[in-house]
DNA sequence: AGATCACTTCAATGATTGATGAATTGATGA
DNA sequence: TCATCAATTCATCAATCATTGAAGTGATCT
């Protein structure tokens, strides 16, 4: 590996309290659960169970997908608790796993459906 | 592609409103940050800077990584205004590109933290 | 100006990831 | 019980991604 530069040296005071207070098991599941909703598809189908407790076959029919497609989906994000499943007749339906996963899912669109911001913007937030 | 089954013969009702009501443009967007936040460096490296605002060798110094990595990584934060970064002589500082990303990190770190729920969490929320 | 320093960009590599058809599971209905 | 149907799992392939050393950039200092 490449050297490092001796900034430190030049005594950078630094508190570390907060990034030292979160356990690595804590790291690892936030950003998986972050990775399962880094994916347009995935993050397009709870969208859409937000209004609609719907079945695997409904929701591979209404995007023109293969079933096994949704759900590898489905698997993914039942595998970090962003949705939960239940059976009913011949049909398996999913929904979201609770409310908080609808804020965390309308924030995010809210945030990223705004205009694109001023460059100065960087600088007058301080 | 596999056939899918044609369940929606049986007529399920649907209301698709909220799911249509958002841009294509707003999911990339949406997902394309949750995938950068998506990474356990990168978190780790976000959290890092709530508490400071850092040059690029001191934090690789302070994980014992190359500064090529953490620019790369720096870079992939910067290009989804996660990151800001600053100019103050020879270095290079970076922190947290607002308030708003601080409350999405402690957040999640905060919800990841708890406990593993008990396996009738999903039945008992309704 | 020339040398040095901090950082970024480039390019190559190995590791993950998502989509997909085929095979399998498990519940339902004849 | 046997056939059917919805959904899952398996295995493969292409595409994407993170890391890393080397080369490049641009500001600072003498």
């Amino acid at each position: 590996m490449e050297r490092s530069p001796v900034c430190l040296d030049n005594d950078h005071p630094l508190q570390l309290r907060r990034w030292e207070s979160y356990r690595p098991a804590t790291y690892e599941k936030a950003a998986s659960v972050f990775k399962a909703l880094g994916d347009e598809a995935r993050l397009r189908l709870l969208t859409l169970l937000i209004d609609n407790e719907m079945c695997v076959s409904q929701i591979a029919a209404l995007n023109g997908e293969g079933l096994s497609t949704v759900s590898q989906r489905l698997k993914a994000l039942r595998q970090e608790e962003l949705v939960v499943s239940r059976r009913e007749g011949k049909h398996i339906y999913y929904g979201l796993y609770d409310e908080h996963i609808t804020g965390l899912i309308l924030n995010a669109l809210g945030h990223a459906g705004e205009e694109p911001v001023a460059v100065e913007k960087a600088v007058a937030r301080r």
